[in-house]
DNA sequence: TCTATTTCCTGTCGGC
DNA sequence: TGCCGACAGGAAATAG
């Protein structure tokens, strides 16, 4: 499993652009056509051809392959990937989208799910594209304020776990860092977001960025098999504290950690700690 | 405007 | 051993 959250596509941003930087894309064979989401009209291969990848970014989950006049958005969602291969080496069963290099190389996208979707953007009109004009700030001090979740916790009546995995509160946030950063703040996925009371709220703040920073810097979260476009996974599975841990020990009151749905994720928590 | 539900996909796992 | 249903889940579309 992957499970690409912002940690994740920081890792694979940097692996990409060590590995295709500055290349030119010779032509684009898309195998699978719902992984382009658009432009609908049929130019996402003729429009990339003969651009250069000038730089690689990343906002949110979202990586963003700048090129000459567009930008290519590219979503990972659950199993996405992408590997540099020679061209001349036989197809994997789970391709969907080729760009050919002008090295003879070929940058692959591949997908078990085929969840993953690609859009391809003006350059001029990148920020006002629906998948990032409503992104919420990313989770850096700098970026991240307690007003501004103060703001928009106090409005919700829904679940402050479906508010972490909402993308317009903080960018980047998956299922995995949303159960670890509710029980560094003590807080019991099911509470209404307006219920949370300034202290939590603040207490939240600090393990949304404590939390997502040390996971960059461990280079994600590697769980069965998961890799950059090197093949080099991230660490920060050893910090785990209730994500998967169903029936394991809560590490600060060895209460067994229990496992709910919410919003429609499996849910991880130690009932005693977080309320 | 806000929220809940459905859809997209296929490999893996538990139960029988 | 083999089959079959449940499960995994991010974002967008849809419905209320």
């Amino acid at each position: 499993m992957f499970m690409p959250e912002l940690p994740e596509v920081e890792n694979v941003k940097n692996g990409l652009k060590d590995l295709v930087l500055n290349r030119k894309i010779e032509a684009v064979t898309v195998l699978w056509d719902n992984i382009i989401k658009d432009p609908a009209d049929g130019t996402f291969q003729s429009t990339i051809s003969g651009q250069r990848i000038e730089s690689i970014e990343r906002r949110g989950k979202f990586l963003l392959f700048i090129l000459d006049t567009h930008v290519l958005i590219s979503h990972l969602r659950m199993e996405g990937k992408f590997r540099v291969e020679e061209a001349s080496k036989p197809l994997t069963k789970h391709t969907h989208v080729i760009f050919r290099l002008d090295t003879g190389e070929e940058l692959r996208y591949l997908d078990v799910r085929k969840f993953g979707r690609m859009s391809l953007v003006e350059k001029d009109n990148l920020l006002s594209h629906p998948s990032l004009s409503t992104l919420g700030p990313e989770p850096v001090a700098e970026a991240l304020s307690v007003q501004w979740l103060s703001q928009f916790l106090n409005t919700r009546k829904r679940s402050v776990k479906s508010c972490l995995l909402d993308q317009k509160m903080v960018a980047g946030i998956g299922n995995i860092y949303a159960d670890e950063i509710l029980f560094a703040s003590k807080i019991h996925p099911e509470r209404a977001g307006e219920s949370l009371s300034p202290a939590e709220i603040k207490a939240l703040h600090g393990s949304i960025i404590d939390i997502m920073q040390k996971a960059v810097r461990a280079g994600g979260t590697t769980i069965r098999t998961y890799s950059n476009a090197h093949g080099k996974g991230g660490n920060y599975q050893q910090n785990l504290t209730v994500y998967g841990k169903t029936g394991k020990l809560c590490v600060n009151c060895q209460t067994p950690i229990s496992k709910i749905k919410v919003a429609q994720r499996g849910t991880h928590y130690c009932p005693t700690c977080q309320i």
